[in-house]
RNA sequence: GGAGGGAUGGCCGAGUGGACUAAGGCGGCGGUCUUGAAAACCGCUGUGGGCUCACACCCACCGGGGGUUCGAAUCCCUCUCCCUCCGCCA
């Protein structure tokens, strides 16, 4: 059960919430007074045991402690805030404890060892009471650093990752650097008519119907019939082989629904909790991105150096509570509560892992120039990189209807921040210490806004659109989608 | 949903309060022997943390957590997970 040292809230996870969660039998057994509810400290679980620093978040700890101004100047760049101080502090307590207890603990052991040895009551109890006082202090000093290295670990899953040195400085979003472009956006004057945002464009053709959607589940839901489910449909199973055949990737079909600890392991816990689906009954979290499941995967493995980098590639669909987003792109099928992602991802050596970068954002571009759509590759700066990551690209397709230049894809780097949490490691040689290896993720692509792409540049005036050639065989031959296609 | 059985090192597997510093085996690494290999024999073997320039040393880890005890793999409480059978079911 859940029983820690009790920790004020004040140590409690900054905007975060504990949780009231039922626990029947421990209401029922438990030593506790709480009755049906019980108290859940913000502690990542791995095998429902508490997760302690010694474990593997020491080594961010390690550099923290060795490098904190660097850390500082970091978070600073980031624009992110974390209790750097604190941690500094509590490592300093948790040492200090820790060398005391262990000094006690060695001494009883060999006391006790002795003790065992004696025959005589007379000898053994002078040094059985003493040893009682010290199994006293021990208990004492166990409970300081339990409560110590709580405090401690709480404040290590606050900090973000770091960002690389390649990685542009800068304030927000609006300093993102625009790598490369490929393909004019098309404007009215290529169309040679105004053109069509989507959400006009996806009705009138009887495709996309956004009034059921709020009838079944409520707002930012949608539902696709006809050409269009199949177009989508189309787009995910040639973008997937696409990726397995032409750049190795390994298909994987895993669960949508996850344990808690494997959001903490691929770094959406704490920090996200708002934005993710959550269901209490059996207390497993729907997926926003691929990227979890798959992070998971080989969570707690060992992994051997031979088989990196292991790729692989799955379409899952995402869960979005899009808290953070009330008001924004709230027409069409841009920003969406469910919607379905093809997602690459890696697990590659330290040193391999920025050039895997690449690769992977060649292999998203790769979809989005067979599909013939203008594209550009952006750089995330300092100050819009995000929790995890330590270098992001995004990949945006232009949308002539919108108006704009869509996220598709975010490629990122996240160096051992997810490895370190899901304490993934591999061994770089024969008689060489475990390391954790990097992960990369990159959608390729995300199908809502890639269908927003598609239906907006493949238009024509008549309101019909075009199917990309690389769809064709896929949809049964149709060339284009016209407003009787529903059930074509 | 019901009943039962389990969880020990890379793997198999013994271990009911003190020599567990975890038996034995398999695998792996090194060595002896050999032209070479096999076999045989000998030795070694995990993870994390603390203290260290380093070595050495120390602490923890037998599914997780808590407890009893001078002392716990072993006893108690509790949670999780896995397996088998029955029931239900796409």
């Amino acid at each position: 059960m859940w029983s820690v040292a009790p920790v004020g809230a004040g140590n409690r996870l900054k905007g975060g919430r504990v949780r009231p969660l039922q626990r029947k039998e421990a209401a029922l057994n438990g030593s506790g007074e709480s009755r049906w509810y019980h108290e859940r400290p913000l502690v990542l679980p791995v095998r429902g045991r508490v997760f302690y620093p010694r474990r593997c978040t020491m080594i961010d700890l390690r550099y923290i402690r060795e490098h904190p101004d660097q850390v500082k100047e970091a978070l600073r760049k980031l624009h992110a805030e974390a209790p750097i101080d604190e941690i500094l502090h509590l490592d300093a307590d948790r040492r200090e404890v820790l060398g005391e207890l262990e000094a006690l603990r060695h001494k009883r052991r060999v006391a006790s060892k002795q003790i065992g040895q004696m025959d005589d009551q007379d000898q053994r109890q002078p040094h059985i009471d003493e040893m009682r006082s010290v199994g006293v202090r021990i208990s004492d000093l166990e409970e300081r650093l339990r409560d110590v290295e709580h405090r401690l670990l709480q404040a290590l899953y606050l900090v973000p990752n770091l960002p690389h040195e390649s990685v542009p400085v800068g304030a927000d979003e609006s300093e993102n650097v625009i790598i490369r472009q490929e393909g004019e956006p098309k404007t009215a004057k290529d169309f040679n008519f105004e053109p069509l945002p989507h959400w006009e464009l996806g009705p009138r053709l009887g495709i996309l119907d956004f009034e059921r959607g709020v009838k079944l589940s409520g707002s930012r839901f949608y539902v696709m019939f006809g050409m269009g489910s199949r177009l989508q449909r189309a787009l995910i199973q040639w973008t997937l082989d696409f990726h397995i055949e032409k750049h190795g990737y390994t298909e994987v079909y895993p669960p949508f629904v996850v344990r808690e600890e494997c959001m903490w392991g691929a770094g959406q816990l704490p920090k996200f909790m708002d934005n993710i689906y959550h269901d209490v009954e059996d207390d497993l979290w729907l997926i926003g991105t691929g990227e979890i499941p798959m992070t998971n995967l080989h969570r707690e493995e060992i992994l051997d150096a031979s088989e990196l980098p292991k790729k692989y590639v799955a379409c899952t669909p995402c869960f979005r509570r899009e808290k953070f987003s009330a008001g924004r792109d709230v027409r069409g099928i841009k920003r969406v509560h469910q919607f379905e992602k093809v997602e690459m991802y890696k697990f590659t050596t330290p040193e391999s892992s920025y050039e895997e970068l690449e690769k992977l954002v060649e292999d998203a571009e790769a979809i989005c120039r067979a599909l013939e759509i203008p594209h550009r590759v952006t750089q995330m700066v300092t100050g819009d990189l995000g929790f995890t990551a330590a270098k992001k690209y995004d990949i945006e397709m232009w949308a002539p209807g919108s108006g704009e230049w869509l996220e598709v894809s975010s490629c990122s780097n996240c160096e051992a921040f997810q490895a370190r949490r899901a304490e993934i490691r591999y061994r770089p040689g024969p008689d060489a210490r475990l390391e954790f290896v990097h992960t990369l993720n990159g959608s390729g692509l995300a199908l809502p806004r890639t269908m927003i792409a598609v239906l907006e540049n493949y238009q024509q005036a008549d309101g019909s659109v075009i199917v990309p050639e690389v769809l064709r065989s896929r949809m049964g031959g149709v060339e284009i989608i016209k407003s009787d296609g529903i059930n074509g």
